[in-house]
RNA sequence: GGCCCGUUCGUCUAGUCGGUUAGGACGCCAGGUUUUCAUCCUGGAAAUCAGGGGUUCGAAUCCCCUACGGGCUACCA
C-alpha cells in the first residue's frame, strides 16, 4: 500500500511518495540535559513513540550532551523518568543499551573526530582560528553599520582567519602548536536546497542565507549538527521527527547528508509545530508554568543550583493517561470526533500526515476535562488504590469496602487526583470549622430546634441507611410543615461542614447512625 | 534587519480532488435533574475562515500581494 504524506500537492510531481509500510523503521527522541523536558519534548517524544509503534518500528533515546557547559546534573534522570512515568518505552537508551551504543554523545566523541576528518579531506569543511573577541567584534559592527546580522559565510570568510585564508604551513603550525580552532562547514555559494518535510512539503532554501556554522568546537566536541547527522546515520535513522525550531537548520543538516555521500539514507524529516503559552504569544517557557498556575514539566523539578521546584503533570495530580491525551491533541487530530484514546488506539490510528502546521496553546481547563474523562472513568479497584495513600498521607484509616462505597459517591467529582480526599474526607474525620457564609445564609432562629427534634426521630431509628433516613425526612419535613431544604441544608452543614458533597441521604447512610448523630450534636453545641 | 514557517469560534481543532446551514470538543450562558455543591442531560451564543486582489458559474479550499504571529540568525541544543 502506498500513501502520499505531502500536503503540498502543487509539488507532488517532483516529490516521490513514500512508502507507508517501509521496513526497520527507526526513529529517535534526542534530548539535551540542560534541565527539565517540558511539554513540548515530552510531545516529540510522543509523536515519535507512537510512529515508530505504529510501523512496527524502532524508538532510541540519545542524549545530546555535547555541550559541557549547559550539563545540569539530574536531568538525565529526570528525563527517564518523565518518560516512564508517561509510558513512552524506548527499544535502545542508555540504560538498556542496543546495538549501536553509546547513546550518549559525550561517549561517543572518538566516531565524530573521524567524521569530520572525512569533511575536511574533502574539502567540505575548513579550520577556523577566529577567537570569540573577534567574532563578537564583527556582529557588533555589523549591527552598527545597519548591515543586518554579521554571518560567517562565503563573503566574509575570505577576510577571516582560517584554513581558506592561511597558509597551509601556517594552519598546520597553528593546529600543531595547539592554537585553538573550531571547524566550521563550507557551505556552497550559490545552490537550492530542496528539503521534503512531511508535514509541510518542500522547503527551499539558498545557499547563500546559509553560514559556516562550526561543526566541531575548540573543546573536541561536535556541535549538534554534526553529531546529530553522524549519529542518525550511524543509528539508521529513517524518521527525524523533531520540533520546528529545527528546520532553519535542515537545509545545512541535508547539505552534511550530501558531503558525506549519505543522500540515499538520508532520513524523512518531519518538522512538528511548537506549543504556545496560553495567553499572548510565543513558545511556551519555564517560567510559563508558575505564572499561569498550572504545570508545564510532567513531572516535578528541583532546578540543582537554585533549588527552586517546578510543578509537574504527575504531582499536580493528573494522571499518565490524560497527560498523554492532552499532549497527543495539540497539534494532532485523528479526523474523526473521537477525544478519548488509550495508548493502543493512539498507536493504531496516529499518522504524521493528520499533524497539523500551525502552533497550538495550551489550554489547563481542556487538561483538567480530560483527566476528570479517565478518573471518572477508572474501576474501583483502581481508584481505591489511588484513595487509600491520600487517606493514610492524612493519618486515616478504613477499610476497604467502606473506601469503595465512598468512591461510588464521589468519582464523578473528580478532577484531579487530589480531588479524592477533598470530596470525601468528610466520611472518614468530622469537620472541624463550618462555613461561615452557607451558615448565614440558610440557619434560621428556629434551625436548632428542628435539628434537635430531628436527631431525636433519627435516634429512635432500628435501620438506619438511605431509605430509612429518606423516610423519615419526608416524614418529618411534612409533619412540621417545612421544605425539604430547610432541613437538609442546616443538617449538611453540621455533618460536612459546608453546602458541598453527595447526596445527604448517602452521606448518613455511609457514615451510620452513631457518627450521624455525634456530629449533629458536637456541631449544633459548636454553632450555638 | 535577513532567512524560514504559519494564520478556521476565546482555546484545541474538522474541512487533504473548489459546491458544507463552516462540524465537533473545552470554556462560557440558559434551562432541566439534584435537599447543597459538583457531575450529568438539553439548548444557546460564539469563526464575514487574517486582509486585499485575482482564477472560476462557484473559493476556507487554487494563485499573487499585504498584514500579523512565530522560529532561527552562538564554539546551545
Amino acid at each position: 500500500m502506498i500513501k502520499t504524506y505531502f500536503r503540498n500537492l502543487d509539488s507532488q510531481k517532483k516529490i516521490k511518495p513514500i512508502r507507508m509500510k517501509q521496513e526497520n523503521i527507526r526513529v529517535r527522541f534526542a534530548p539535551s540535559p540542560t534541565g527539565p523536558l517540558h511539554i513540548g519534548g515530552v510531545r516529540t517524544a510522543l509523536y515519535n513513540y507512537l510512529f515508530a509503534r505504529k510501523m512496527g518500528g524502532k524508538l532510541i533515546l540519545r542524549i545530546e550532551d555535547t555541550d559541557q557547559n549547559r550539563f545540569v546534573p539530574g536531568a538525565e534522570q529526570y528525563i527517564l523518568e518523565s518518560l516512564n512515568w508517561c509510558g513512552i518505552l524506548f527499544d535502545e537508551d542508555v540504560v538498556q543499551g542496543g546495538p549501536y551504543a553509546p547513546y550518549r554523545q559525550s561517549e561517543r566523541s572518538e566516531i565524530y573526530k573521524e567524521y569530520i576528518r572525512i569533511l575536511l579531506e574533502k574539502g567540505h569543511a575548513y579550520y577556523a582560528f577566529d577567537t570569540e573577541a573577534e567574532l563578537e567584534l564583527r556582529r557588533e559592527k555589523a549591527k552598527a553599520e545597519g548591515r543586518g546580522a554579521f554571518q560567517y559565510d562565503f563573503r566574509s570568510r575570505v577576510l577571516m582567519q582560517n584554513a581558506l585564508t592561511l597558509s597551509e604551513a601556517e594552519v598546520a603550525s597553528r593546529i600543531k602548536s595547539g592554537h585553538p580552532y573550531v571547524i566550521r562547514i563550507k557551505i556552497p555559494e550559490n545552490e537550492t536546497i530542496h528539503l521534503r518535510d512531511m508535514i509541510r512539503g518542500e522547503v527551499r532554501v539558498h545557499t547563500a542565507n546559509l553560514d559556516d556554522k562550526v561543526l566541531f568546537k575548540s573543546d573536541g566536541l561536535p556541535t549538534y549538527h554534526l553529531a546529530n547527522v553522524v549519529d542518525d546515520y550511524l543509528m539508521k535513522i529513517t524518521h527525524v521527527i523533531r520540533g520546528e525550531e529545527w528546520l532553519p537548520s535542515a537545509p545545512l543538516h541535508v547539505l552534511l547528508y550530501r558531503f558525506f555521500g549519505w543522500e540515499g539514507v538520508m532520513p524523512q524529516f518531519a518538522h512538528l509545530p511548537l506549543i504556545l503559552k496560553p495567553d499572548g504569544n510565543g513558545k511556551l517557557s519555564k517560567r510559563d508554568g508558575d505564572r499561569l498556575g498550572f504545570p508545564v514539566f510532567p513531572i516535578e523539578w528541583k532546578d540543582p543550583k537554585t533549588k527552586e521546584i517546578y510543578a509537574g503533570f504527575r504531582e499536580t495530580g493528573y494522571i499518565p493517561e490524560a497527560f498523554i491525551n492532552i499532549l497527543v491533541h495539540l497539534g494532532w487530530n485523528p479526523g474523526t470526533e473521537q477525544e478519548l484514546f488509550s495508548m493502543e488506539e493512539l498507536i493504531a490510528q496516529f499518522s504524521l500526515n493528520r499533524i497539523g502546521k500551525s502552533g497550538s496553546k495550551f489550554d489547563p481547563e481542556k487538561a483538567k476535562w480530560f483527566n476528570h474523562q479517565y478518573l471518572s472513568h477508572k474501576t474501583d479497584d483502581v481508584l481505591l488504590s489511588l484513595l487509600a495513600p491520600q487517606l493514610e498521607q492524612h493519618g486515616v484509616s478504613a477499610s476497604p469496602e467502606y473506601m469503595i462505597k465512598v468512591i461510588h459517591l464521589i468519582k464523578e467529582r473528580v478532577n484531579l487526583l487530589p480531588d479524592l480526599w477533598n470530596n470525601s474526607w468528610f466520611f472518614f474525620i468530622p469537620p472541624k470549622t463550618y462555613n461561615e457564609q452557607v451558615k448565614s445564609k440558610i440557619w434560621r432562629s428556629t434551625t436548632a430546634g428542628l435539628i434537635a427534634a430531628f436527631a431525636t426521630e433519627a435516634e429512635n431509628l432500628s435501620e438506619f441507611n438511605h431509605d430509612t433516613v429518606h423516610t423519615l425526612v419526608e416524614n418529618f419535613t411534612q409533619k412540621n410543615q417545612v421544605k425539604m431544604g430547610q432541613l437538609m441544608n442546616p443538617l449538611r452543614l453540621l455533618i460536612v461542614g459546608s453546602n458541598q458533597g453527595p447526596g445527604m441521604m448517602d452521606i448518613a447512610g455511609t457514615l451510620g447512625k452513631t457518627e450521624f448523630l455525634t456530629r449533629i450534636r458536637n456541631g449544633l453545641s459548636n454553632l450555638n
